[in-house]
RNA sequence: GGGGAGAUACUCAAGCGGCCAACGAGGACAGACUGUAACUCUGUUGGGAAACCUUCGCAGGUUCGAAUCCUGCUCUCCCCA
């Protein structure tokens, strides 16, 4: 008992790291007494609506994380069966249900992208375990969930939830169906289950599952007489009002093959100074103290950005490893820095690629680029970059026209010796505006 | 059913026979500045190298000449029944 005692007051206390990092919007009264008192299991589920998570659960990822390092042991859900109803917390509107196919694709997808972050194989006591909760359910028959769980939660109370409530009153012309009222009550035995085959006595979500999880201890206090707790988190938000995790070219997701961690570094090195302040205590793993300076350096020199630079850093090297973070490093140099058509030259086919994924491209001839292909032609007719010779023409003569990175006046010819990796050539008008040519 | 107002470029909005590819504002894009930010300043914003061509709801007409005048049509808004 004596030992015991001694490892946890080495360990860290979860709940005061979350409060400094400003990771904590609600607790449940005697949760910290809880995690004090003992090595505690704690659940976070995720929804498989696509085949990767977004940054959006990064944080739930990053919880689990820190509860780990805490001394507790942590359970991943992933919601295959919950996945099934759709969650009507936060939605405006009925939900679409995905097909059993995609669903099981998409819950081994999240799967797959949860591994990379938290180690499930290892054989320390305090473990990491992923579950599905459609292994639990599929067993389950309609009349055994209406006897043994419906009996227990009355409806009184299941309406009183904001997600309900929102869906139900006059302003809402929706309504909500009864698989969408019935997903709290769900979601509720899922941690009713796994408090009984697990010991698992806290749930952690955002703060739109408040609600849900407390459906759920409800349901272990009144089914087994037992006590469970409940955490959210805030939602991250950003200063100027726009959805975090959303670009215009969509989410930020944490798998290679939906954003490139050059895109992904992007994101994060371009956070507003007020949200960087926050980025570097939710997103990483580092100590009060190196955080603080950190925000005091860049509060002395915030053109260098030193806060975004970490972050960025930090969360790449965390969710793509380290190669690829200085692979998105050296691509935001060649693409922001002081580079030229030589450091350009120097890419090799993928890695050119991915830094210019999703650019618009547009083919031209080998015959043509032999003879030499004329700038404003380029531009307009070969390309369609621009809409018109005068549009071409008006542009170089802004002089914000670049091949390869070098600005070009209007007598510029393009020739075989600008090809890039043998087969590209790089046009760009301004800073943001680029256009891929390709040789057929 | 009666009366009135209007339709102009991405949006708003001037123009009311030649000087109109069409004032101005916003937006967008670019240049300078900067931190791959914000602000500010500057430029560009139908096609064409140009001559010139195509645009001002649609179709005709008057005139040497029409976004501007006339006729018809379509649509929008307002007021009265």
């Amino acid at each position: 008992m004596f030992i015991f005692d001694k490892i946890f007051e080495m360990t860290k206390n979860f709940v005061e790291e979350l409060r400094w990092r400003g990771l904590l919007h609600n607790i449940m009264p005697g949760t910290e007494e809880q995690l004090q008192k003992e090595q505690t299991t704690a659940y976070i589920g995720f929804d498989p609506t696509a085949d990767s998570l977004h940054i959006g659960s990064l944080v739930q990822i990053i919880l689990l994380m820190h509860f780990q390092k805490a001394g507790h042991k942590p359970i991943a859900l992933v919601g295959g069966a919950t996945g099934m109803i759709g969650d009507p917390s936060g939605k405006s509107n009925e939900r679409n249900l995905l097909n059993e196919e995609t669903l099981n694709r998409n819950v081994e997808g999240v799967k797959k992208t949860l591994e990379r972050f938290i180690d499930f194989s290892s054989d320390i006591d305090n473990a990491a375990e992923m579950v599905n909760n459609y292994d639990w359910m599929k067993e389950l028959s309609f009349l055994d969930f209406a006897r043994d769980i419906g009996k227990h939660i009355t409806v009184n109370y299941m309406m009183a939830k904001d997600s309900v409530k929102n869906r139900i009153n006059a302003e809402s012309k929706e309504g909500m169906s009864f698989t969408e009222f019935t997903y709290q009550l769900v979601q509720g035995y899922d941690f009713f289950h796994l408090y009984t085959n697990k010991n698992c006595k806290l749930q952690i979500g955002g703060s739109d599952q408040w609600g849900n999880i407390t459906t759920g201890t409800e349901l272990i206090r009144r089914k087994a007489q037992g006590k469970a707790y409940a955490i959210t988190t805030p939602l991250v938000t950003k200063a100027d009002g726009t959805k975090f995790g959303k670009t215009e070219g969509g989410n930020i997701w944490l798998d290679t093959k939906r954003t490139s961690p050059y895109k992904f570094y992007q994101y994060w090195l371009n956070a507003s100074d007020t949200d960087a302040e926050n980025y570097i205590k939710i997103f990483t793993f580092l100590d009060k103290e190196p955080v603080e300076e950190l925000i005091f350096e860049h509060k002395e020199a915030p053109h260098l950005r030193v806060l975004q630079k970490r972050i960025g850093e930090e969360i790449t090297i965390m969710t793509h490893g380290k190669e690829a973070y200085e692979n998105a490093l050296k691509a935001s140099n060649i693409l922001f820095g002081r580079s030229t058509s030589s450091d350009l030259k120097t890419l090799d086919e993928q890695t050119f690629l991915d830094i210019f994924e999703g650019v618009p491209q547009g083919e031209i001839t080998k015959e043509d680029l032999e003879k030499g292909i004329d700038i404003v032609e380029a531009l307009n007719e070969k390309s369609g970059f621009l809409k018109s010779n005068g549009e071409a023409r008006r542009a170089l003569k802004e002089n914000s026209i670049s091949v390869n990175k070098e600005k070009v006046k209007d007598d510029f010819v393009i020739k075989t010796d600008d090809l890039i990796a043998d087969k590209f050539i790089l046009l760009q008008r301004g800073k943001r505006n680029y256009f891929l040519l390709k040789v057929k």
